[in-house]
DNA sequence: CTGCCTGCAAATAATTTGCAAAGTA
DNA sequence: TACTTTGCAAATTATTTGCAGGCAG
């Protein structure tokens, strides 16, 4: 038997790897977009069609408190998760494409070199941040010039 | 008669400058705080009891399109809204405490120097980016250490 | 007076929770 | 076996909508 790296990520974080886990991680995995919870429980109910929508959310939330996942949020009040490529590596953000929520990697990100400057003019003891960019990406930049 | 600032910006907009929409942008002037629309109507409540809460929702909404208010997103899944210092001063951000609230002002966003390299690096066209940081108001601070 | 504003009541819609049954290690 | 995980049903909670009456310009 090979090496379940999933598997194993899972349980070094104090999880169990049961097939819904390893189901919505590889679904996300694999499709390098960002999937509101409702959209990740339609497509796997074709599989098993006893898979539950509050599992979902729960295995979500899981998934991204352990850095395989990333929670995506577009603007509307709904929450997307994607397969955090970056996984692992350290401090990075993420860009979404507007069109059809495929995710890229920011993997350099220079706000530290601000904060100490920020920090000195705003008085706030600055805890953390979160960027957010949005654009087109390339297939679909492809596909509007059609 | 002085200049009614408030009343002009509205107009300006096309918006009427009714009492609760000046009601409303005033207390979030005045305050410096991001507040949730349920905030904002505890608040008002107690002047004018006939406020209804949808109000609220609409004026804040409004008054964001406007610029008068920026929308923040702390991460928990309620909308809060608060007077933008930097109304009409261009790009910027917002730093908020997370202990009370309070709200600063990020003037210069280095990001843009980024966007070349970056569309370069991942294909994307980038069409804009928001930027949310927290930390620990001076106030704040002040309280932590008593 | 005319059309924008607003209150109220009710509808949405995403997310969460309780609990008993089922599965993993 | 012991403890975690999950399904289901129901509850929560923020936010939105429809519509009739009210108010600014």
């Amino acid at each position: 038997m090979e090496h379940d790296e999933l598997g194993e990520l899972l349980r070094e974080a104090g999880l169990k790897a049961t097939p819904k886990r390893r189901m919505v991680a590889e679904y996300l995995l694999d499709s390098g977009y960002a999937r509101a919870v409702e959209d990740i429980w339609c497509h796997l109910r074709k599989r098993l069609a006893t898979l539950g929508l509050p599992t979902v959310y729960r295995i979500a939330e899981e998934l991204t408190e352990i850095g395989l996942l990333a929670r995506i949020d577009v603007g509307d009040r709904v929450v997307r998760y994607a397969a955090c490529q970056a996984h692992g590596t350290g401090h990075h953000h993420h860009i979404v494409c507007t069109g059809c929520g495929s995710v890229g990697v920011i993997p350099k990100c220079g706000f530290h070199r601000q904060v100490d400057a920020l920090e000195r003019t705003t008085g706030f003891r600055i805890s953390g941040h979160r960027l957010h960019v949005e654009g087109t990406c390339p297939e679909c930049q492809r596909r509007e010039k059609s």
